[in-house]
RNA sequence: GGGCCCGUAGCUCAGCCAGGUAGAGCGGCGGGCUUUUAACCCGUAGGUCCCGGGUUCGAAUCCCGGCGGGCCCGCCA
């Protein structure tokens, strides 16, 4: 036995866990909920995953394995106003102004394919959490919730309007609300806007009387169509839901801020225990020009998680959560994706011990981050093969997609990349990025990555420019490689090797390799040769190099 | 007016919470291998750790005060 005197790294994720398991046992609560939220304002981007979603999942199966039990929600903010941004507006072909200020539930999808808009932009984002999460996340809207909870809370909202507004204008020194205000906000019946009513009347417990200062429209509304202020509507949902664990954006963080007033109101007008908070920074977007904004949704700036997995696995964009800490700058973009799996490849190598980090807090912080970034269970018992990212997107190419499973892999075999027995998970790995990374190329990968062969009849043409001199070079070429026993990369190089060194000058070499390229693909230049060819195979290499080979004889 | 993140090699950053002789990757330079998958191997140069005080035997690290950059809040959500 031995006890362990050291103090040992630790991810921050796991000591943030440390201290929610202590608070949430406190609360002696059977099961205790967290919850994320989310206004559909617009493009539904992957920074929204970090906070809301993925930090939350990671923390909940953290504490469900030391016996917790923990229920997650995810609230969407549908009754809010639309804001007429000009990025929003700009969806719309035309007229998209006359929304302004309309809850988005109400807001129509201007392709015309979902029923409104928080429905069109929602269906890049919810349908994939159960990609990026165990899936064990419940989706609420406040919509739905002012029919149930919300609606109650909205009852106790009025009926303690005067303590609710002496709290809130502890932080409204200059505009602070008058004696009488009655905190609600109707959907104008006449012009549709929510953002621009104001209660004058409670008639009863189910209704209120409202002045539209848009269109003047006077009217009666239900407690359960309209919205409360924000303030007011964040301490609605933890008493509807019971939450107990909430991370928020650092827009809420600031003293005096929102997360302030509702953790007053919670406890000192509503009687409830406000949850727990966890502050984080936003997700950057690197352009692909090379500037770095803030992602946002009611900007439209940013890809959604349906962007990401078609060209990334999303263990890739979990594990960049999890290595940053959760106040730190994150930047993604969908270019950089083959270093974001040269980086996760990194951790899986310490993770299965089969590389050293460089100190034990690196061990640590990759080999945990690596460990969280499978969304469905544990990583697989022995380590899974890594072939580089850029490797399968010209195999990608090079292979016709029907044959990827079969001589895709046997290339794979052949160039050393794969054993003759691959695990079964790293097999399909392999095969589920050779469809992502085929998706990169061509969208996302520089002009230089992509590569086609072009069809032998124009093959041919190209081949007679080929002068003499080369051709006999060429024809040597292709007896070497005819003659080959196996189809080997290593191979390949050596008659390479033997037949260039007989060129006598780099620019001979260099014209021969541009021939080379020009016959296979078109362009001067291309993957380097003897890989290229391996993953090409050898008839189809062979058919090439004769076409050069037989001209100009 | 308030808050957060950051300032360490040419670049990107780690190290700071728990003080103990300044680190990595990329880039540069020299060499090797090789036409060119953002490749690999060997060697090498390069730093007032933003500034000023304080605590300490000892500070990049802790404390105080500045400066610079980025972001957020100021009563919207």
């Amino acid at each position: 036995m031995c006890l362990r005197v050291l103090i040992v790294a630790r991810h921050w994720i796991d000591e943030l866990a440390d201290k929610l398991y202590d608070a949430m046992t406190r609360r002696s609560k059977s099961i205790v909920v967290f919850n994320g939220g989310l206004s559909v304002s617009g493009l539904q981007h992957v920074g929204r995953l970090r906070g809301e979603v993925i930090i939350p999942e990671v923390l909940r199966r953290i504490l469900e394995k030391r016996g917790l039990k923990v229920k997650q929600y995810l609230t969407l903010y549908t009754q809010d106003s639309w804001k007429a941004k000009e990025a929003q507006v700009e969806r719309f072909k035309e007229g998209g102004e006359k929304y302004a200020g309309w809850p988005l539930i109400r807001v129509p999808d201007p392709a015309g394919c979902h029923s409104n808009w928080v429905e069109h932009y929602w269906s890049d984002f919810g349908p994939f959490i159960k990609e990026f999460t165990d899936g064990k996340i419940e989706v609420v809207t406040t919509t739905e919730l002012y029919k149930s909870r919300l609606k109650e809370f909205t009852k106790l909202v009025l009926e303690s309007r005067e303590k609710v507004r002496s709290v809130l204008n502890k932080y409204r020194g200059r505009k602070p609300y008058e004696e009488g205000w009655i905190p609600f906000e109707p959907i104008c019946e006449k012009c549709g806007r929510i953002d621009t009513t104001e209660c004058t009347r409670i008639v009863d417990e189910e209704h209120v009387e409202y002045t539209c200062r848009n269109c003047g429209h006077v009217g009666l509304s239900l407690i359960e169509s309209g919205k409360l202020m924000w303030r007011i509507e964040w301490v609605g949902v933890w008493w509807s839901l019971g939450v107990d664990f909430e991370p928020f954006g650092k827009d809420h963080a600031m003293p005096g801020g929102s997360r302030d007033s509702c953790v007053d109101l919670a406890v000192n007008v509503f009687n409830i225990t406000p949850p727990e908070g966890l502050p984080y920074e936003w997700v950057e977007w690197r352009t692909p020009d090379g500037r770095v904004v803030d992602m946002g949704s009611s900007d439209f700036l940013g890809f959604t998680p349906r962007d990401w997995l078609e060209v990334a696995h999303p263990h890739i964009f979990r594990f960049l959560v999890l290595r940053t800490p959760p106040m730190k700058k994150l930047s993604v973009s969908l270019h950089e994706v083959p270093q974001y799996y040269s980086l996760y490849y990194k951790a899986e190598r310490i993770y299965y011990g089969l590389e050293k980090a460089s100190s034990e807090e690196e061990r640590e912080l990759l080999a945990r981050s690596y460990e969280l970034s499978y969304p469905h269970g544990d990583p697989p018992l022995s380590q899974p093969e890594q072939v580089p990212y850029l490797h399968l997107a010209i195999l990608a190419q090079v292979v016709p997609r029907e044959k990827w499973s079969s001589e895709g892999l046997a290339r794979l075999k052949a160039s050393g990349h794969l054993s003759d027995q691959p695990t079964e998970y790293g097999l399909k790995r392999i095969l589920e990025i050779l469809v992502k990374a085929h998706t990169w190329v061509e969208k996302y990968g520089p002009s230089e990555m992509r590569v086609e062969l072009i069809p032998l009849t124009v093959a041919e043409k190209i081949a007679r420019e080929v002068t003499s001199p080369l051709s006999e070079h060429f024809r040597e070429l292709y007896e070497r490689l005819r003659a080959l026993s196996n189809w080997r990369e290593e191979d390949i190089k050596e008659a390479f090797i033997v037949v260039t060194s007989k060129l006598g000058g780099e620019s001979n070499i260099k014209l021969f390799y541009t021939h080379l390229y020009r016959v296979l693909t078109g362009k001067e230049s291309g993957p380097r040769a003897a890989p290229l060819l391996a993953l090409i195979g050898r008839d189809l290499s062979l058919k090439y190099l004769s076409l050069i080979a037989k001209s100009n004889v």
